[in-house]
DNA sequence: TTGCTATTTCGTTTATTTGCGAAATAGAAT
DNA sequence: ATTCTATTTCGCAAATAAACGAAATAGCAA
């Protein structure tokens, strides 16, 4: 996993809103494509920045390909975030249980 | 907020080991400089991306300027990969208080 | 085989990003 | 006022990214 891929992945606005539609559900090339004002060279292109990121899977079925959301590296995503955020990593332990930060451990 | 700004920002490695140079405290441009084999006007040039994303905050201090995390913007991010991961917003109702989502709420 | 549909890859153009050194800006010190 | 130090801005070269249309690939249908 790259951090840099998955980032600039993310980072462009079409990206993004190919992830959101696939949050609905997962959806075909062609479907894809007929969501945005864009080549279809230009959607499968996009579609292969996400493949290389990790942030989507494909599957042949029959002549089409269908897309859907792939998490798992999102997960590595956050914790990048988190750790950014609190100084901390996010480890269970470590930490309160349920927030609270403020909490006289 | 631009998602787009924030996330390439973050797509540099360089910039994201200013971030966590910043994590361990506020350093000045010269800190930071020092801390990586480039020139200083391309860590100057990265600090102004990271500063155009909100990342980083600067306080002039006589000759030198300080940076330090700015994190608020990290929680926007947050939010947007913890929605794609979820299908949810993260709405602190909706949602089980603490984790837990196969409690039967 | 021939043709049709779905999708990707190729080649090109234009725009953006990254890096550098040189020049500009600005506060501090003499 | 001049100089020193700290940092940014400018102008440029090389690399990368985004968009397109055309050509290639691959399954399905006739």
């Amino acid at each position: 996993m790259s951090f840099s891929r998955l980032f600039k992945a993310l980072a462009d606005p079409t990206r993004r809103e190919i992830l959101k539609l696939l949050r609905e559900g997962e959806r075909t090339a062609g479907e894809i494509t007929e969501a945005f004002p864009l080549a279809r060279s230009t959607l499968s292109q996009h579609l292969g920045v996400l493949r290389g990121a990790g942030l989507v899977e494909v599957e042949a079925r029959g002549n089409e390909r269908v897309y859907r959301l792939a998490t798992s590296v999102l997960e590595e995503a956050l914790a990048f975030l988190i750790e950014l955020q609190t100084g901390k990593v996010g480890d269970a332990d470590e930490t309160t249980p349920c927030g609270d930060p403020g909490a006289p451990v």
